[in-house]
DNA sequence: ATGAAAGCGCTAACAA
DNA sequence: TTGTTAGCGCTTTCAT
C-alpha cells in the first residue's frame, strides 16, 4: 500500500472508470469535478499508488515549479545552512530547486545555468558572484525571475539583496573600539567576489566613522577558505608593528586566522581579538568561541523566494525591480577582549 | 551569441531547412547524418542557441540521465564533500543529480524518494540511514538502481558500499594504546542509524582485540552533532574515574567534544587525547588539530555512481548484488598524546 | 460536469 | 541517409 510506482494517468482512469481529464482535474484539484466521481478517483489513486509524472506535467504545462539555486562553494558551512532554508520555503510554496554551485575555478556557474534553463526553471537565486556578463545579458533576456545576493552586476528587473554589511561591521568595530582596540587588521575575501568587497568597504568605513585610519599593511588579502585565514596571519606575524584585532571576511578565514594564531603561540583573545562574519553554527565552537557579525540565512531565503515568487506574478506587468534589506547583527563570543597592556605601546583603553 | 535560450527543435530544423528528425540525430551525435547536413544543423543550433527540452528527451526517451542522491544531513561538513565527488563524477558520466536530504527528525527521506521516482531518476544513492523498511520494498520492485552505504537494511539487487569501520577504528584504538592508553571512551552516533551502530561495534571490537576491556559508563550516546559532542563530555566530567582518551563516532561530535574540555578546563591533549572520525576537511584545523579516521569521500562517490552505473547496465539480466569496500585509515595529528601520569582516579590538573 | 482530442518538445520506428 | 509519423504522460480547450 505504500507503493511507489509508474501507473499513469490512463491506468488511473481505466480504474476509476472516468476519463483522464477527470482524474486531471481531481489529482490537481480543480474543483468542477462530481463528489462521486472524485472519490473513486481518489480511490483508484490510492490503490494504484499514482504519482503525476512531473516531466510530462512540466512539458505540458510549461511550468516547472522549480527554483534555481546558485551558490559559491557547497563546502562553506554558511551555504549549506542557505540551501536548508531556501528550499524548505520553496517547497512550502509548492516549488522545488535545482541546486549549482561554481568549482574551484568559479568554473560550473554557466553549465548550471544552462542546466537550469534547460529544467525550465521559474527563477533563479543567485547567491555568487563573479558570473559573467554575458550569462547575466542572457538571464535577462530570458526574462526569468532572478534575484542576486548583494548586488546585480547588470541592469534588469532582477531584484537585489542588499545586504547591510556597514551595520554589522560598524558594529563590531565599535565594540573593538569600546574595548580598547585602535589597531584592527582585516582579512578580505577574493578580490573579484561583490560580497567581499563590500565587507572591505564596510570596514574601511567603520574604521573611518570611529575615528581610526586603516594602514595599509594590516589589510590582508584573503580568499574565504581556511587557508587563506592561516596564511594571512602567517603575513601578519611577520610586520613589525602587528594589529591587536584581527577581523575577517568570513568565519572560514576566522577558524583559518585562529588556527594558526594558535600555531605560533598567540593566544586570542588576550594577545589579539578576532572577528569572523557569517556566524555559521560552528562558529560557537571554535576554541575561543567565535565572536562574529551575523547574517540570518532564513531572511536572506525567505527574501530570495518573496523575490522569486512577486516577479513571476507580476513579470509582464513590467513590475519595477524590488530590493530588500537583509540585517545583520554583531554576535558577542569569546574571541574579543581588551588588547593587551603593551600593545607596543599604544594601547589606550578606557 | 552566447544567448541561452528556449528555442525548439523545429525551429532549429527550420532554419537548418531539414526535418526534426536529423536535428535531433545530430544533437544526439548519432553518425549516419551526411557532414554537410550536420553542419548545417550544427550552425542553426548555434545560431538559435538550441538546447533541448530536458522534460520532453527524458518523457519520449525514458530516461532523465539523472541519479538520485540522499544524504543524512547537509550540514554536516562531510556530506557537502561527498556531493562534490559525487557530482563531478556523475556528470563526467553524462548524469545530472537531484539531491535530497533529510531534516532534524529523519523526515524528508520519503518525499526526496517520492520526487526522485517522479523525476524517474536511473538509480539512487542512499547515503544515509533508518529509511523506512516499506521504502525499501518498494525500490526494490520497482528494480531501480540502488546503492546503500554501509548495509542494504533489505536483501534485493542493491549493491552495498562496505566501509571498513574495523580497520580505521583498530589502528585508532592502537595508536592510543602503543600511546599508553588503557581506559579510552567513546561516543556513538545516534542509536538507529547503521552507520553508527557499525562504528560502535568496531570499536568494542578494537578495544577487545587490544587486550582491554570495555567500560559501559564510558559509552556515551551522541547524536553526531556539535551539541551531541559537548553534552557527553557533560556527562563525562561528572563520572568518578574518568577515561583518559575519547573517541568520537564522527568528528562534529569530536569538535562539540573539545569545545566542552576546554570550557572546563581540561587540556587536550595533555589531560585527555580526542579522536574523531571522518576526516572533515575541517579536522586539520580545530584547536588542537583532529586527529581522525578517515574515509575517502571520493571512493564512495566513485564506488556509488560505478556501482549504479553497473547496475543500470545489467539489471534485466538478473545481475547479482556486487559489492565493494571502502577504506578507512587514522590521520594522526595533534589532538593525541600520552596520557597524563596520574591517569587514574579524576584526572585534575592546573 | 464530463469526455474527446489536440498537442507540449522530443525520440524512434518505419518508410522512402 | 533522410523524412514522416506516432506517441511519451499530461493538461486543456472545446463539445457535449
Amino acid at each position: 500500500m505504500s507503493q511507489i510506482s509508474r501507473i499513469s494517468i490512463r491506468e488511473v482512469a481505466a480504474l476509476a472508470g472516468v476519463s483522464v481529464a477527470t482524474v486531471s482535474r481531481v489529482t490537481n484539484g480543480i474543483s468542477t469535478v462530481d463528489a462521486g466521481l472524485a472519490d473513486r478517483v481518489r480511490r483508484a489513486v490510492k490503490e494504484l499508488n499514482y504519482t503525476p509524472d512531473q516531466q510530462a506535467k512540466a512539458l505540458v504545462s510549461g511550468r516547472s515549479r522549480t527554483f534555481g539555486l546558485l551558490i559559491s562553494e557547497l563546502t562553506n558551512p554558511f551555504f549549506p545552512e542557505l540551501i536548508q532554508s531556501f528550499e524548505s520555503i520553496a517547497v512550502t510554496n509548492g516549488y522545488e530547486v535545482l541546486l549549482g554551485w561554481m568549482d574551484a575555478n568559479n568554473n560550473g556557474a554557466r553549465t548550471y545555468m544552462r542546466r537550469m534553463i534547460q529544467r525550465k526553471v521559474e527563477g533563479i537565486a543567485v547567491m555568487t558572484f563573479g558570473l559573467e556578463a554575458a550569462m547575466l545579458r542572457d538571464l535577462n533576456e530570458l526574462k526569468i525571475p532572478l534575484v542576486f545576493m548583494d548586488a546585480a552586476p547588470v541592469k534588469g528587473w532582477a531584484t537585489v539583496l542588499e545586504v547591510e554589511y556597514y551595520v554589522g561591521i560598524h558594529e563590531a568595530v565599535l565594540h573593538l573600539r569600546s574595548l580598547g582596540h585602535s589597531d584592527i587588521g582585516f582579512v578580505s575575501g577574493p578580490r573579484d567576489q561583490t560580497s567581499a568587497k563590500l565587507r572591505l568597504n564596510a570596514f574601511l568605513a567603520s574604521l573611518k566613522d570611529a575615528g581610526l585610519k586603516p594602514r595599509p599593511a594590516w589589510i590582508f588579502q584573503g580568499d574565504h577558505t581556511l587557508e587563506g585565514g592561516m596564511a594571512s596571519v602567517q603575513e601578519m606575524i611577520l610586520l613589525g608593528r602587528q594589529p591587536t584585532a584581527l577581523m575577517c571576511s568570513n568565519d572560514l578565514t576566522a577558524i583559518g586566522a585562529l588556527r594558526m594564531l594558535a600555531r605560533v603561540g598567540r593566544r586570542v583573545p588576550e594577545d589579539i581579538s578576532v572577528i569572523g562574519y557569517d556566524d555559521i553554527h560552528l562558529a560557537a565552537f571554535t576554541a575561543p568561541p567565535l565572536t562574529t557579525v551575523g547574517m540570518s540565512r532564513g531572511q536572506l531565503a525567505r527574501g530570495a523566494i518573496d523575490a522569486l515568487l512577486r516577479q513571476a506574478r507580476h513579470l509582464e506587468l513590467g513590475e519595477p525591480a524590488s530590493s530588500s534589506k537583509i540585517q545583520t547583527a554583531l554576535v558577542i563570543r569569546e574571541s574579543t577582549s581588551r588588547p593587551p597592556r603593551r600593545a607596543k605601546g599604544r594601547t589606550r583603553k578606557r
